[in-house]
DNA sequence: AATTTACGCAACCGCTTCTTC
DNA sequence: TGAAGAAGCGGTTGCGTAAAT
């Protein structure tokens, strides 16, 4: 027995929203607040999917978006999110209030994978595209090659066995930063080695939703400066550690809270020339 | 001015995850 | 504990428009 359908395909509007829609989805959310999205439609006068209202809403109706040109900040944190949760567009959206998901995914296929690989990036692997010419034959122990991408981790080709093993990892995702560290194939000191930093969270609190009028100024402040924490990513050239480690320090009542990952390098590159020394992922909270 | 091509973005689809019973 | 439903997410598609020819 199949999954029953999310709504009724017949008789239902497709394609670009109108007007009318829109206020009459704006006006429904607006006096009975997000509700069930299965049952929305029918209640609001639509004939919509639920599907297609959450995303007109969440997307394009929700009064505390952001519209217009990316910034450069805002650049700088897809990219720099991006070279660590990959393409988790929900998780980087929550990182930049009144953006949204596909907004962000939109703007990373038309304008951001252009200018990485404009400037010798690869966008998947925030690489240097010449890099990843070396052969790993002339790689030495030395060389160890710095990685801190979830990338495979989500790896859709990935079956069975290893995508149990994925599911656990995803979990620690959650409340955690892997960083893996590979060595040189064919090297007898060759180590894969993961580090979970299970105090980074990235649970996302820095924008508190439109409607909840609860949070005075005071409040929200206050939320942001708990949970600003900085992850730093330092140049390899200026790193002897071989080891990622977790650190966290409590300044008085307010927690800043410090990553240091200094040997994780390669993603220390420098961000559209932005000289980025660090990866400043405000609100990443550390427990 | 007409046609073609490229681009940007809104929306859809299908899969995954979460929640409830 | 597992099944079913609801919500969320990310990849992809297709349309409208600007730019190029």
């Amino acid at each position: 027995m199949g999954r029953s359908p999310c709504c009724e395909k017949e008789h239902m509007n497709k394609g670009a929203w109108t007007k009318e829609e829109d206020e009459r989805l704006v006006s429904y959310i607006k006096s009975h607040g997000e509700g069930c999205w299965r049952s929305l439609p029918r209640a609001a006068g639509l004939l919509r999917c639920g599907k297609s209202c959450r995303l007109r809403w969440i997307n394009y109706l929700r009064p505390d978006l952001k519209r217009g040109n990316f910034t450069r900040d805002e650049d700088e944190v897809i990219i720099n999110l991006h070279s660590l949760i990959g393409n988790k567009w929900s998780l980087i959206a929550a990182r930049l209030p009144g953006r949204t998901d596909n907004e962000i995914k939109n703007y990373w296929n038309t304008h951001i994978k252009r200018k990485l690989l404009s400037k010798g990036i690869d966008p998947n692997t925030h690489r240097s595209i010449n890099a990843g010419k070396v052969s790993d034959s002339k790689k030495t122990e030395d060389q160890v090659v710095k990685d801190v991408s979830f990338g495979s981790l989500f790896d859709k080709t990935e079956k069975s066995e290893e995508q149990k093993q994925n599911k656990k990892q995803k979990q620690n995702l959650i409340n955690g930063l892997v960083c893996k560290e590979e060595r040189v194939e064919h090297h007898p000191a060759v180590v894969v080695q993961e580090i979970f930093c299970p105090n980074l969270n990235l649970e996302l609190r820095i924008s508190p939703p439109w409607h909840n009028k609860n949070h005075d100024d005071h409040t929200r402040e206050k939320s942001i400066n708990y949970t600003a924490s900085r992850l730093y990513v330092q140049n390899g050239m200026e790193s002897s550690s071989d080891t990622a480690k977790c650190q966290t320090e409590d300044s008085s009542s307010i927690s800043h809270s410090s990553l240091d990952i200094s040997s994780i390098s390669s993603v220390g590159y420098d961000f559209l020339g932005l000289n980025t020394r660090f990866m400043d992922l405000r609100s990443l909270e550390m427990n």
